[in-house]
DNA sequence: AGCCGTCTTTGCGCTGGCGCAAAGAGCGGA
DNA sequence: TCCGCTCTTTGCGCCAGCGCAAAGACGGCT
């Protein structure tokens, strides 16, 4: 069972290795293969997932097309402990982006999970905290700021989550088409495309299908800093 | 001590009347004038609030000017939790709406209620999922619609948590400007300012300086649900 | 009663960026 | 190798709604 990674998350912080093995082993563990959605946005939550390889696009979606890209969730990370809670449902749909493995947990192991080891439930106040600020801030922006800026910040959060070093240059080590990080910034496909290309152009970044590479993170981190 | 409102809130669902004055009397009661400012986004978060009468105004801002109101928070209800987590800052601003009282609990007091009363715990998870559930919601809907049905959406969430009614009419019985419904919206002053002179026109509304009475709800949620 | 500060209304011009259309490019499958 | 699908690029026109300006209304205070 390859339990790397678990120890960056803010779930499993305060639990040693041997525990977290045995706490893993209370769940069962599922492989999904690219684009294939583990739960539905709406349905009843069941269980909560630990990811353990690939990677997990949670969105929603309003009537009639337009959708947002919510979160991605990396190895480590918790997705949907709303189904800690009783008779609710799944606020977002998650979808495997990449063969994916995860843990299901029911929820009555959750709180098995917690009772046994008390931190957990200030690991998951923790957790909920840093996103619901997260999601604050991308809701101050989207109102304040202009695309291009927001653009800009979607890639470096994108980055510091999913970003994989190679010299001064930084891959995004998932597929990601201009669709998505427009979901996921709130704008248009066409948008992020013209602004790609006039980055490319600068020196920016570096593109090609479904691949994104920042070439000069500096430069994106000063321009959502300026004006 | 007025604990009237305590028992509709999430945060202390399952706890018995007499368990909730044995709570409060950990906390320290403090009185605000109307826009008197409780905490400041950015400082050391080392209190929790319980609002026992009136209302806070929670809003972060953006580097010059713009504002948002992420949430008014009513009697029952608890801000702040995040100081329940050590080396945490306050995400947002809290400022008085009219002549408020709160309690105010320290990080150990939280801790110490935690321990004590184990369903409060769950309560604090489910009330930061159901507020991450509605900053997802409002992000989706401030990218997916126009202005007007975001107005109509920022009243009908206001009203269902400070609504008063009176007949078929509801009262939003704190004072709110254009400014403010306007910053909650995620839009401008004027553009506010126009469509309530469009709905009063319509019979929808009736509004004099500072107050909102919306007279015709059903109209309002018939005008979100519509393309 | 009168003043002053704050809140509200409305006209008007401007523009960011949306979204259609259509062509081009890359990748996988047979 | 060729075909077809999906992803990307770019030109172009259009309009929602922003934001200035200026006038008007309300309410609290002395």
């Amino acid at each position: 069972m390859k339990t790397a990674g678990f120890n960056e998350s803010d779930f499993f912080l305060d639990i040693s290795t041997t525990q977290l093995d045995q706490i893993i082993r209370q769940g069962k563990v599922r492989e999904l293969k690219s684009g294939a959605v583990l739960f539905h946005q709406g349905d009843p939550a069941t269980q909560s997932f630990v990811v353990l390889e690939g990677r997990l696009k949670l969105c929603i979606l309003h009537e009639l097309g337009k959708e947002i890209v919510v979160r991605y969730i990396g190895p480590g990370e918790l997705a949907a402990m709303v189904a800690v809670l009783e008779g609710q449902n799944y606020p977002a749909s998650a979808e495997a982006v990449g063969l994916t493995r995860v843990v299901g947990f029911e929820r009555r192991t959750m709180l098995k999970i917690i009772a046994d080891h008390p931190p957990v439930a200030l690991n998951m106040i923790r957790n909920a905290l840093n996103r619901l600020e997260e999601m604050q801030n991308r809701y101050l922006e989207i109102y304040a700021e202009q695309v291009e800026q927001r653009i800009a910040r979607s890639l470096l959060r994108i980055m510091k989550q999913a970003g994989k070093r190679s010299g001064d240059e930084i891959l995004i080590d998932f597929p990601i088409t201009r669709q998505e990080l427009a979901d996921y910034t709130g704008t248009t496909l066409y948008t992020v495309s013209r602004t790609l290309s006039a980055w490319q152009k600068k020196g920016w970044v570096k593109s090609k299908r479904g691949r994104i590479i920042i070439a000069n993170p500096h430069a994106l981190v000063l321009f959502t800093e300026n004006f």
